[in-house]
Order: C-alpha cells, then sequence, then structure tokens
DNA sequence: CTGTTAGCGCCTTCAA
DNA sequence: TTGAAGGCGCTAACAG
C-alpha cells in the first residue's frame, strides 16, 4: 500500500501536537473549537485514518468482534438459518463501528484455535452460534474472561449471556395445533439432543400430548441435525412403522423439507396423509412445494440482540450475565392442513 | 480478560532474551534446538500467545483478510453462492493461518467504509465479490496498492488479479444444448448487466443463435437480478408475449427456480411446455421442484483459488495482476426435457 | 547462535 | 486547553 500518513505528520501540517490530534480523532471535549476544526481539516484533507493495530496496542481494544460457528457440518454457512443471523450481526456491528471477523471451527481444530486465535486477542469479544452441551471451548472462554454471547441458551450453563427464543412454548403450541386439527398419531424429528433447542422443542412436543392425554411413543420420536438430509432419514424411518403418525412436528423447516422428499417419494401427500409443522420460518418454508406451517422466530432480530448485548457489555465494561427473550409465532400455511378443513 | 503474559515475561522463564523467544515464534532457523525446546516448554506451560495488534505494528502485517461483499440486497448471506464461496475462502484462510473479516457494504457507505475501515489497515489484502462495473471502491484500491482478488472478471478493468469462469462459452453450450432438443424460440433472463457475468452469459446465448441462424430477438432477453424475484418478475413478462419461447436459458439456478414459479402459475408444465436450462448448480437445484437442467461451477473452489491466489501474492510480495480460469459443466437433469426424449 | 537496541503508530498520564 | 514523554508488546537490524 502507499505509504500512509502517521499521527504526528498530521500534527505537524495542523502546527499541533500528537496529543492534540489524538484528543480530536478520540472527540475528547477539551479541545478548542477552532483548533479541532484545522486538525479535522488537515485529517479529511489527507485522508487519514489512524492505524488500527497502533490503536490497539495502545488502547488494548481491538474494535472488532468474532462470530464463532460450529464446523460440524462442512456446510454451515449454506444452512440460511446462520446466513440471516449473520446479517443481522454484521448489521449492527458496522453501524457500531466494529470489526467482523468470522470463524469456524472444526471440532479438532478447538484446542488450536483457541490457543493460537483467541490468546492473540484479535477481537474484544465474541458470539458463539449454537452452543453444544460439551463445547470444550466455553470453559477456557470463561476462565479467560472472554466476553462472549450466546445465540441459544446453553444446555445447563447459566452464568454467562445469551440470548433466546421460548422453544418449549413454542413447539407446544405448534403440537398444539396439530392436536385441535384432529391428530392423535403425532411424530417429531428433533433437532440434536445436545443442544437446548433440541431437547426444548422435545419437550414441548412432549408436554402438548401429555397435556391431551396421548401418551409419548418412543418410536415416533427420532433425533435429527436440522438439515435436510437428517430430516429425509427420520421421515423414512417413521414410515417403515406398521403404523405410522398422520401428522409430523419437525424442529426445522430444513428437516422439513428433507421429510417432505422423503414422503412424496413414498407416494404421500403433505397435508392430505400427513400434515406437518415444522420451525424457524425460514424464506424457504414459504416458497416450499407445499407452504410450510411453522414457527417463526425473529432470526435477523437475534443476531441483532446478541451484538448489540455484547457491544453494550463491551463498552460498559460490565458483564454481568443477562439474556433476552425474543418472541416467536406459529405461521399457518398450506402442510398442517388447517385450510384444507376450512375450505372443505 | 486474564492478564496474558507478554514475550518479555516468556523470555525471562525460559532464561533467555526477548528476541530469542521472538525467533521461536517466528521460526527462525537460527536458534540451537535445546533453547528453542526449553522456550516451546514454557510457551506451552503458560499457554502464552503473542499479541496479534503487537505484532502488526512491529511487522506491519496484521494476518487477516478481508471477505467484501456487495450489500445491493439486504440478503447477500441468503445466496448459497456467495455462502458456498466463502465457505472455500474461509477454509483455505484458516489453513494457511490468517483471519478473516466480513465486510457487507451498502453502496451509500462506500466512501465511509473507504475512509474509516480500508485506510486503518486491519487486514492485509481483500477479496471481492461480483465486481460491479462501476464500483468506487476498486479506484481507490487500485491507488493505495491494495492487494485484492476479484471473485468475478472486472466488465473492463485488467491490471488486477481475479478468477473466473468462461461464462460466454458456458452459456452457449447450454442454449445449444437447447437448440439440439429441437427448440428454435429461446428466451433468457440474464444477471446484471452491469456485471462481467452478466454480459457474458447473454452473449453466449446470442452467439449459439446466431451460429444457429436463429436471429436475436429483443424482446426475448430480461435482464434479471439472479435472485428468485427477478426470475419470476422476468418470466411472467416473457409468458404475455403473443408467442412465449417454448425454452428459457436463465442465467442463475435462483431465477430458474422463481420462473418455474411463474409456469406454474400460469399452468405450465417444466419442461413438457417450457423447458429451461440455468446456471450455477448450486445444491437447491438438484432438489428443486423439477430438478434443474444447469451449468455446473465449482464455487468452493472459485473461493478456495481467489484465498490462495491473495495469500501467495502477499507471502511472495508480487502483485503481478494474474487470473485463474475454473472449468465448468453442463449438467443434465429433467428441467431441459433431454430425458423426456430418450425416455420417449 | 544470542542479546542489545531501536523503533512500529497511537494513547495517556503529567506538567505547564 | 495544550505539549512532552513514556509505554503498549513485538520484530528486526546490528553487534557480539
Amino acid at each position: 500500500m502507499s505509504q500512509s500518513l502517521t499521527i504526528e505528520e498530521i500534527a505537524s501540517l495542523a502546527q499541533v501536537s500528537r496529543s492534540t490530534v489524538s484528543r480530536v480523532l478520540n472527540e475528547h471535549p477539551n479541545v478548542r473549537a477552532s483548533v479541532r476544526e484545522r486538525v479535522l481539516q488537515v485529517i479529511s484533507e489527507q485522508n487519514y485514518a489512524p492505524r488500527a493495530a497502533a490503536r490497539s496496542l495502545a488502547n488494548n481494544r481491538t474494535q472488532s468482534l468474532c462470530f464463532l460457528f460450529p464446523n460440524k457440518t462442512s456446510s454451515v454457512f449454506e444452512d440460511p438459518f446462520f446466513a440471516m443471523l449473520m446479517q443481522g450481526m454484521l448489521e449492527v456491528a458496522n453501524r457500531r463501528g466494529y470489526f467482523v471477523m468470522l470463524s469456524a471451527v472444526a471440532p479438532d481444530m478447538e484446542q488450536d484455535f483457541y490457543r493460537k486465535v483467541l490468546r492473540s486477542r484479535p477481537f474484544d469479544g465474541l458470539i458463539m452460534l449454537a452452543s453444544v452441551e460439551d463445547d470444550p471451548l466455553l470453559p477456557m472462554l470463561l476462565r479467560d474472561r472472554m466476553p462472549f454471547v450466546l445465540c441459544e441458551r446453553h444446555p445447563y450453563l447459566r452464568n454467562v449471556s445469551w440470548i433466546e427464543i421460548d422453544n418449549r412454548e413454542s413447539a407446544r403450541e405448534a403440537v398444539l395445533h396439530l392436536l385441535k386439527l384432529g391428530h392423535r398419531r403425532i411424530g417429531t424429528i428433533t433437532g440434536p439432543l445436545n443442544t437446548s433447542s433440541g431437547v426444548e422443542r422435545r419437550d414441548g412436543y412432549k408436554q402438548a400430548l401429555l397435556e391431551h392425554g396421548i401418551g409419548i411413543a418412543p418410536e415416533l420420536i427420532i433425533e435429527g441435525d436440522y438439515h435436510p438430509d437428517g430430516g429425509f432419514a427420520g421421515m423414512q424411518r417413521l414410515l417403515q412403522l406398521p403404523d405410522p403418525p398422520t401428522a409430523m412436528f419437525i424442529a426445522s423447516d430444513l428437516m422439513a423439507i428433507g421429510a417432505m422428499r422423503a414422503l412424496r417419494a413414498a407416494g404421500l401427500r403433505v397435508p392430505h396423509d400427513t400434515a406437518i409443522v415444522s420451525f424457524d420460518d425460514l424464506p424457504a418454508a414459504r416458497f416450499a412445494d407445499v407452504p410450510l406451517t411453522t414457527v417463526h422466530q425473529p432470526i435477523r432480530d437475534i443476531g441483532l440482540n446478541a451484538t448489540d448485548i455484547l457491544i453494550d457489555q463491551l463498552e460498559q465494561q460490565d458483564f454481568t450475565p443477562t439474556f433476552r427473550r425474543m418472541p416467536t409465532k406459529l405461521i399457518i400455511r398450506d402442510s398442517c392442513g388447517a385450510s384444507l378443513r376450512t375450505g372443505a
């Protein structure tokens, strides 16, 4: 890159000391207005910007955040859920003057990531997506007092900050909807059961059934992975039962899309033969073959709020654990069969 | 965060000078093996990692790259194309020891981004996705000699590095395929015509037609935006023609999916009434309602190679403009109708 | 092969 | 309100 100026040169051009330029840069009040003007003038003329590295070294802050994605699968970024989350996060970070670094750590690289990256402190705080029960990174982060916010409640850790939705209640409502439509044999494909969203949505499913005096049938509960292939495989297994379910609560839209493929392959129609309610309300839910009835969660807002929380904590230097809960809403479309009934 | 050690303290624990520790850290050859061992031992015991900011200040390198996304639409990250590209980029960056910063700059923020972010040099180089003809950032990058690689050839700039596919030839083959199937009235929905991929794919379409003695019908060429809604709208317009096309070359899978919605809404079947060949071969192409015949491009590899090129340039300090061309391949599925014919 | 010595560019006391 | 001076943690000559 071309030689860029230093604060020293700006100072001499503006005929003040480095300190004064620094004060102007950092919006210190104690600078005479006329001097400030002159300095700003020179800065603008010279197109000067202080070097991030020098600043970081001096004030111990990088003005950047890290978004840490799990990388169990090779396709995190292809998951629209993460994409939308990221959209929200990036928006806030930029608005509030933070850079954003991205990391996707493979399971076997976690130690390495911690040692080489995290301890070198290239960022002020981080946002973790989808915390797994036994995530090895969390204890290290806590020990080092690295500020972070989880984008989902951790299965049992509570002395951290997170942002969440009411997974259990939302799932319960989804299943109640199916019950109201007359279904009694309802299956579910859950999320990963080492995440709290996976467990909670399953529990909401169970609760709804029990409230209606319907027993839990273990063979109707299949653990999935939030991805289409998991939905496909799960549905296939359920279809092999002697008495397959007439309705499904599927813990993510993507899995529901996979499950619908399996149903179609088996010659079954949604919602006529099998009703479906899913979770997330991704754009794909609306455009699916059969538009999905699904629990809407404000994904972008979640990312947005998580980032706001983190930056607030950083700027106020107050890291007392906190959480925020976002609202959800059941969106009725075609896959549950409700429109069939009213239509009929 | 907890107080972390400095190189000085590691040095005194290992009973050597800072320089020696520094040499060990940077894998300098000139360190006695036994000393190196001792230092590494201490480093590992203390869980030490040099601070990124201090390093950057001293050696003028940040070890980080920026991925710069266009942000015309609010949904860059929802585009699987970018997601897959990013996957490849992140992989290489991590493997070669670089951090990755992410930016999505809104059109009206470009000046600001340049002034505040770029000039503060928080990264060593950047990868730009989808360069538009009149992108205001490019001239500034060139002026500042900021190392960068484009993930698509710029419409006319040639003294830069980029990675590309042969858009024209690929599009030509796609259209030839439709011609071979007997179609004579073939329409196209193009990409944005201020990008080179948009222009080149359209030109490939024209070339194929002309080679077969078919005149270009301007009413059959509609400019799109690579997104589903653009495909939907474009197809709708074409369907209003007195003599609609019997086949379509659509410059992206997402637009093809949108176009198929429009066709379905009009009661037309793919491929029976309207054959379609598209471009990209996203995962969605395989799983579409009617699986898409489409030009496969190695998206992840493109990201991978772009990053390799950039890092090579940085590490060899050789910034002579270069480009690399990746192969494409027409994947025949159902939407073109080829299988109908062989089946029949 | 190793230690000494200057910086890298900025922020921040401390005096004036 | 301003300037002088020291230091943030590391790298990179330069000596030895």
